[in-house]
DNA sequence: CGGAGCGTTGATAGAAGTCAATTGACGTGG
DNA sequence: CCACGTCAATTGACTTCTATCAACGCTCCG
């Protein structure tokens, strides 16, 4: 279920610990925060099913989204170590998630170093996401933008078996897809149509199709190994 | 030095410990490449002198910056725990770095739980920059961008007391800003003629001084809090 | 001296934003 | 059952921002 335990093996031991270190199962619905900038949390949030994401407002009031999760994600390890939350961090669908007590996590690092590198690992994936999101936006037209969302997302969902046929489950709005490429809605409907019409993708009734991911990878020079699918000792 | 002394009180034996890591000094010349990407490397490098930057190379031969580091700063910690570099770093001025040997960094990680969190810590801030790129990228113009990066730098040099009177040497080429940007040259030029004409900043001969923190400030909507300053116990 | 690199400026082209209107799906209340 | 409101998707017209192309000056240095 967690990323993390596809890029290194867990140990039965460790495996058991993960899973006793959830808590509670909570619904999150669509548009409902889950945490709120400026909070101070107890508890880090790992995402079971749904799509969340990382947003600030900005001063003209519009949402710019930095990261969007998929499920087997950590929305907010980093609070663990983070004073406050500098983000905050909403459904875009309805939700599952489950909250992991930062005191679990702290009591982790203390016995456990293996684990512990692999939740870091688990950030540090993050961050490489980041890196490539602000890579793409200062590099690209919308259009190479977009599609490198797309292939992120599918690559990622693949991971954690959400995929089949190069089909997923995408019930995001076109409003949200703006926020998170720092485009309008407008220019975000007429890139979609440019994709749809060079027939890249099918999109409809929340499920995206791609038709051609040789062509949709070269038009985002999308290169899988930024998200460091490996297997091996951490 | 570093950083994350700045943010956690370190104990005299930790202190050491640190110390104790530091292999010896290297000078890097200006645009010269400190770490390629695909490599996998066997130490993590520390920014002691110089402004240095994460980039990427895209398929036209444009380079895109994704991070800017100056000292203190680790570029590439995230390096212990993954495979391969998903981008390459290398010297914006004249820089001197010196290595820390993975060796040591992983047998930290089993002995010390406190130094693992302040190391994890530095690279949560390394991604809540880039989040705060991503933010800056996709909601303003070019010149909210520009003052905001200003005004991170200034924050992050004052850290390390690089800065006095709210000016600091910087260095940078035109071209390095616009990389960094995702903006032509031309625009970056344009847009600091604009911070200069509306008396906000000066900027000759490689010294940056900032001649209106509060409107600078206001155009950037910066706000600190992402650094997260604070010295408090991780 | 002459070239290379950087900074600067003007003119023009292209990308993306804004404003406005229409359509369709959906849910609620009468 | 239908009227109505809301929200998202779509399209057209126009504006603004940013890129590109081109030219020129400056400084540094071989």
């Amino acid at each position: 279920m967690l990323s993390l335990e596809r890029r290194d093996r867990l140990s039965a031991e460790e495996q058991a610990i993960v899973r006793g270190m959830m808590g509670k199962m909570r619904n999150i619905a669509a548009k409902q925060d889950i945490i709120r900038e400026g909070e101070r949390v107890t508890d880090s949030c790992l995402l079971i099913s749904g799509y969340a994401a990382r947003y600030n407002i900005l001063s003209d009031g519009a949402r710019q989204i930095s990261a969007i999760h998929v499920p087997g994600d950590f929305l907010d390890l980093h609070s663990l170590l983070l004073g406050r939350m500098d983000h905050s961090v909403t459904g875009l669908t309805p939700c599952e998630i489950v909250l992991v007590p930062h005191d679990l996590l702290r009591g982790l690092t203390e016995t456990h170093p293996h684990l512990t590198r692999l939740f870091w690992l688990s950030t540090l994936i993050d961050a490489a996401i980041h890196r490539r999101w602000i890579v793409t936006a200062g590099g690209f037209p919308a259009q190479g933008q977009l599609a490198h969302l797309i292939c992120e997302l599918y690559t990622r969902l693949n991971v954690v078996g959400l995929v089949s046929d190069y089909a997923f489950h995408f019930p995001l709005s076109q409003i949200d897809l703006a926020d998170a490429l720092g485009i309008s809605t407008v220019h975000v409907n007429r890139t979609i149509k440019e994709l749809r019409t060079q027939g890249l993708i099918q999109w409809q009734g929340g499920q995206m199709q791609i038709l051609d991911w040789d062509r949709l990878r070269e038009i985002a020079q999308f290169d899988a190994a930024y998200l460091d699918l490996e297997c091996i000792p951490r």
